[in-house]
DNA sequence: AACGTGTCCAACCGCATGGGT
DNA sequence: TACCCATGCGGTTGGACACGT
């Protein structure tokens, strides 16, 4: 027997949200503030579940998103994270001021894995892709760039180490190669962030207001990741 | 205009996590 | 320590839209 669900799924509404639930959320919002999902939807009168309120405020209906195509410097700042971080796309959204880690990662699928590519960068290692690699990681269409069943096949493709994914006939070309510093540096934040969530969250760290490394709160300088 | 194909992104789902008891 | 519950996260899906033929 699985978990119950987390909400009683036969009335509630999915799919796209109309206006009126917008505007029923954001009131309720502005009224009591965030938190308390579960209860929420009850509360404000609105037939969804308390996750499918929670995301929609989160992605779409916060007043401190940002709209709007990415910048240049922030496809950078979003690649540099990512060769730091990996797939953690809240923490990576916790850097980019006004953006989601929904909105983050759906970029990355469909924008900036295509952009390494075309630079020859596999766009799961952040190392630079031989031809045959890139044939490799070009072919592979899943998501996250690994297709587990593709590689398995791959003698230089380590399924307990995916990151390892090297073209071992190529030490040379690997050596050019600079490893990354995965070393992370903790240093205040350039401005606070101002949320009721983030007060939250600010309660479980330690008295500064600082989680460990900065991560949890998202308060790791970006300035202080860097590369050997 | 009609159709097929590709792309984008909002939303969903299942699992992980952390706090409370 | 075990369990329950609420919330958060990352992967995936499906519908809307754009574009080419």
């Amino acid at each position: 027997m699985g978990r119950s669900p987390c909400c009683e799924k036969a009335h509630t509404n999915k799919g796209a949200w109309t206006k009126e639930e917008d505007d029923r959320l954001i009131a309720y919002i502005r009224a009591h503030g965030e938190g308390c999902w579960r209860s929420l939807p009850k509360a404000a009168g609105l037939l969804r579940c308390g996750k499918s309120c929670r995301l929609r405020w989160i992605n779409y209906l916060r007043p401190d998103l940002k709209r709007g195509n990415f910048t240049e410097d922030e496809d950078e700042l979003i690649i540099k994270l990512h060769s730091l971080l990996g797939n953690k796309w809240s923490l990576i959204a916790a850097r980019l001021p006004g953006r989601t880690d929904n909105e983050i990662k759906n970029y990355w699928n469909t924008h900036i894995r295509r952009k390494l590519l075309n630079r020859g960068v596999d766009p799961l290692t952040h190392k630079q892709l031989n031809e045959s690699t890139a044939r490799h990681v070009a072919n592979t269409i899943c998501c996250n760039g690994v297709n587990y069943e593709d590689n398995k096949e791959d003698s230089n493709y380590d399924i307990k180490n995916p990151n390892e994914f090297i073209n071992k006939d190529d030490d040379d070309e690997m050596k050019k190669i600079p490893d990354l510093n995965l070393d992370l540096r903790i240093s205040p934040p350039t401005e606070p962030i101002m949320s009721s969530s983030m007060d939250k969250s600010k309660s479980k760290n330690n008295g500064n207001g600082y989680d460990f490394l900065g991560l949890k709160s998202g308060f790791l300088d970006f300035r202080s990741l860097e590369t050997k």
